[in-house]
DNA sequence: ATTTATAATGAAAGTGTTTTCAACCTAAGG
DNA sequence: CCTTAGGTTGAAAACACTTTCATTATAAAT
């Protein structure tokens, strides 16, 4: 068993060729300053030999890892998977490769990240977690790490950003529900789900005030199964509602409580999911949702990244539209 | 607007202390051949410079980088996330930092993921993904390259596995449902699932053959509103059956075709879910399925290539074994 | 054929660490 | 007080590349 190979390094190629290191790392990189002759000589013994250049070595050289992080609170959202999801076809695309960095909600574990992505060399990193604050986000920007940020309403010059139209939609939909509804709106506050959850009930209260209107809310925890527990409860006493939940998973503990309380949806109870995952058309009655792209996000963050590494920036701020979907579980 | 740091480095830390850079070293990887009062020395100014090691550089001296390569098909299956979940948290226990690598279910792509495990310096891999087959494997392990193979019966010296007892379990499942249910078993057969499945398959089409019961196998394809559309189909001309579908999304989409062409759920129409995740008890019916704990294979995953990397080997292979639990869409 | 400009090449320094080995120092033992 | 052993330290090589700058080869122009 001995076809265990070591590694062979360039210096084994520039020998075997009888050329310079120096001109086996211009073939390497492209450069055309190589005689056509001498080119082919140096790609025959890298063939010959299965010379792979060390990445860790080019690296340390150019100060490029073609690594970027990605900073997320959890890889175990459906909607952050979509978004890894549209960012690794990206990255592919572009020759990068991608670093998960997970916080875990915990401002704890968010500073050790920061530390993290700073000695890790990464040529950017994506920020989609509301843990990492404008300090940190400062101090990642102060070592010079471009960034791309996502939903995080953090000043900084030379960060770019994207952000969805969340606030703005959920006002629209709740003005809508208001010419035609006539049912109280509730809104499921989550513990711990950071600030962009926060600017979208600020926005649902907001809302009311102007209207003038009566409104409720729900501090529920981040599961389906407590929700659910809960929802049980408040549908002893609570009849009839307009709920809005963040996720697809809360909702649908919403509806499923609702109809295991013997209440109709939408009838008696309606909901809406606030970022729709595949999963809007799964659960039944079909949630009515907010629908974004996630996918899109995720690749147009990478693009946007690539872009700052390369010089070539095109759009400093873009920010994504979301289009209210409705499905079985509202009226309108 | 010059907070920009540039990065200090180990020689500038050790002519501020006044030592070698064998010292700073030494400090850095607290190395106990240090006297306390050099160690205090130098630790000050490394924190008065604010140094931090280049892990690059580290990497490139040491040939070790903390980076393990997690390899799979992609990052948007709810399976898939639940199980980087566990990673990402074991990841961080163990200080290793997780670069995704994704096939796309591409043999071309998994060549290239092949290589590019190769020259990112990874201190090892997992590996979860069909797409890679014995030569693609071998030739990361000649690379030695550590590897914890998962669910892919690839045989190898050097390397750990992890499998699921899927084949076994539904076979179990098929069995009991022998004893006491009468229904037509129906296997729905991805087009492109990789192997697992294809064995999985296997494992239901012998249990109907050795008992000398007749079966069905329908070609669907990986996505919840096509197999709804086609089952839709189905169940104008078929009214009862047993059926197993992959994944909690296919399996929902039978049920709600069988729902919602009048059908009752399980009464005519029975279906389990092999690759049970948390969406079994949000979709209604509740879905029966075979139980895994995923996030728990992640961490076992990165526990035992941790364990490969620190020459602690325990156990070359564990089997995880599922449950098949019971809900409200079979019978039994 | 000679000069000149240009393209191709190589030597060597740089990237930021770790690690080996020799040198040094200190305290204990004789 | 001298020797010795053991713990501390530093010099330098190694890790595998890129890149600058000087040099050489080549082709074009005179």
């Amino acid at each position: 068993m001995n076809n265990m190979k070591d590694r062979v390094t360039i210096y084994e190629v520039a020998i075997s060729s009888g050329v310079s290191l120096a001109t086996v790392s211009r073939v390497i990189n492209n450069n055309p300053n190589v005689t056509e002759k001498t080119r082919k000589k140096v790609e025959e013994t890298i063939a010959r030999l299965g010379y792979k250049p060390s990445r860790l070595a080019q690296a340390l050289a150019t100060n490029k890892t073609t690594n970027i992080g990605i900073v997320i609170p959890s890889a175990n959202y459906v909607y952050i998977a979509n978004m890894l999801n549209g960012m690794t076809d990206e990255a592919k695309l572009r020759g990068y490769q991608l670093t998960l960095f997970v916080t875990n909600k915990s401002k704890e574990d968010a500073l050790q990240v920061v530390e993290k992505v700073i000695t890790s060399h990464v040529d950017g990193a994506i920020i989609f977690d509301d843990e990492l604050d404008n300090e940190d986000i400062n101090k990642l920007a102060s070592y010079k790490i471009p960034l791309v940020v996502i939903n995080n309403q953090v000043k900084g010059d030379k960060l770019l950003s994207i952000n969805f139209d969340y606030e703005k939609k959920i006002k629209d939909v709740i003005q809508q529900y208001f010419k035609k509804g006539n049912k109280k709106m509730y809104f499921l506050h989550l513990h711990h789900s950071g600030r962009l959850l926060e600017r979208i009930e600020k926005s649902f209260i907001d809302a009311h005030i102007k209207a003038g209107k009566n409104y409720g809310v729900f501090s529920i925890e981040d599961s389906y199964r407590q929700t659910y527990a809960d929802f049980m409860e408040i549908f002893k006493s609570t009849k009839s509602g307009y709920f809005l939940a963040y996720r697809d998973s809360l909702a649908a503990a919403v509806i499923n409580a609702a109809i295991d309380s013997g209440l109709r949806v939408p009838q008696d109870i309606e909901v809406l999911s606030i970022i729709g995952t595949k999963y809007v058309s799964i659960i039944r009655p079909q949630l009515s949702s907010l629908h974004l792209d996630l996918k899109e996000v995720g690749s147009k963050a990478v693009m946007m990244l690539s872009g700052l590494l390369t010089e070539e920036v095109k759009e400093k701020n873009v920010e994504f539209e979301s289009t209210f979907v409705k499905r079985a579980s509202t009226l309108f």
